[in-house]
DNA sequence: CGTTTCATGACAGTACGATGACATTACCGT
DNA sequence: ACGGTAATGTCATCGTACTGTCATGAAACG
């Protein structure tokens, strides 16, 4: 099982060595990352598995790194994937038209990878793409990601581990109804197979897990519709 | 080990006017400076003392920056010890080549003292050497840095070298859970190769180490998630 | 009242971590 | 330089918590 939050890069670069050195220094810094030798390769990766970020090099073989991104920002769905240029000294000028052509920044060759490293951490941070380390919570329950510890009213609570991240992930949604095929995508993964009615036991084992006595049931069923964290109270 | 508060840098390199120079300008900054003019008297002093960090030419009579970088990670001793080349030729490959032997970063010839400060401290932070030479605590476990010495309930214990980065790295981030493979990373090194599961064997060791009879453990395990320093039983 | 949808308990298979053993390597004093 | 001891990384095994699925009962809808 490939735990895969850690936020994806895509390097779009022609030259070999560049993109060892990079991807030794992003991987180092906790990126997954991913490479693509020209545009039409960087387009169907992009197709396939939306990267949180990309790099895209100004200077590519067939297709160049301006229309690349023109590209990525036709499609709706990757409108507002944020892309870092790379760009050569010399064409610094260019800038401006790559920033036109709706890069969300640029880097002139050569860099120094604490700078790389910030504008990318920058651009992540706004996209919201880093998951919040932050405490998560609704009600009277807590879960911090960080300790992977949950509570409740201050008592601790015992989860198993799909338990936990069916939690964490009703808890950065609250209020919200998902479809068992939704949780199914979003806590098990994308391309797993799994019977969408296991999603109801895990329901019921996470209700057992985290409704004391006399506690109220925090997840709501919405028939024929889904699961959502809410208080059922609303009548 | 380091019996002054400064942290420690090994400068080594041939050329003495550049020694000079970097010496000046790392003294400056507060750092107590060696150095040594090729790779066996290199390894000879790590030996002696380790640094908190090395400079590391790429060019050296008798042994090359790369093999001294080598020996350097072969050791457990100085396996995670951070290491800067200083490479005159600044084609990417060189770097990369530099980056496959286990050094930390590089810098190209010539550099400006600020960079090359900047990336100290980068690294120096990242290590970890620099904000604390202070005691440190969790529970009834404290961990001197300074004198190497673990002590719980007062009874001093006795640590592998291994074990003892371990407490260390956990005691830095106390109640914080890590993958294998961040522990990994922070203790082991950052492209060593070592199974995932060997974490486990020195979890427990560290585990038999600091747990006497009738005393609790403090290292959590948190299933498909990893290792925390922390109190399993929680209120 | 029948149909649809969900809750629940049981269960077999599996994945995961704990543990002991072992071969290899590093370290230290002589 | 050498030999003994400690330390290291890997593996095989074992027990257990966890997982996914189903059968059945309950509840909600028309």
């Amino acid at each position: 099982m490939n735990d895969q939050n850690k936020p994806y890069i895509l390097i779009v670069e022609d030259e070999a060595p560049l993109v060892t050195l990079l991807r030794y220094n992003l991987e180092k810094q906790g990126f997954r990352v991913e490479d693509a030798g020209d545009g039409g390769e960087a387009l169907t990766r992009i197709a396939e598995a939306t990267p949180d970020l990309v790099l895209l090099d100004w200077m590519l073989p067939t297709m160049s790194g301006i229309e690349v991104c023109r590209q990525i920002r036709r499609r709706p769905a990757t409108r507002t994937l944020p892309v870092i240029m790379l760009t050569a000294r010399a064409e610094e000028q260019d800038a401006v038209r790559g920033l036109d052509t709706g890069a969300d920044d640029y880097i002139a060759k050569p860099f120094s990878t604490e700078a790389l490293i910030a504008r990318i951490r920058a651009l992540l941070r706004r996209a919201g793409s880093v998951p919040t380390k932050a405490k998560l919570n609704f009600h009277d329950i807590s879960l911090d990601p960080a300790s992977h510890r949950v509570q409740r009213n201050g008592r601790t609570l015992h989860l198993g581990p799909t338990e936990f991240r069916l939690l964490e992930f009703f808890l950065r949604h609250p209020k919200r109804v998902f479809s068992r095929e939704d949780v199914l995508n979003a806590v098990w993964g994308r391309d797993i197979h799994v019977e969408p009615r296991t999603v109801d036991v895990h329901i019921r084992r996470l209700r057992k897990a985290i409704n004391g006595p006399g506690e109220i049931d925090i997840v709501r069923t919405i028939r024929a519709a889904g699961y959502a964290l809410d208080l059922e109270a609303a009548l």
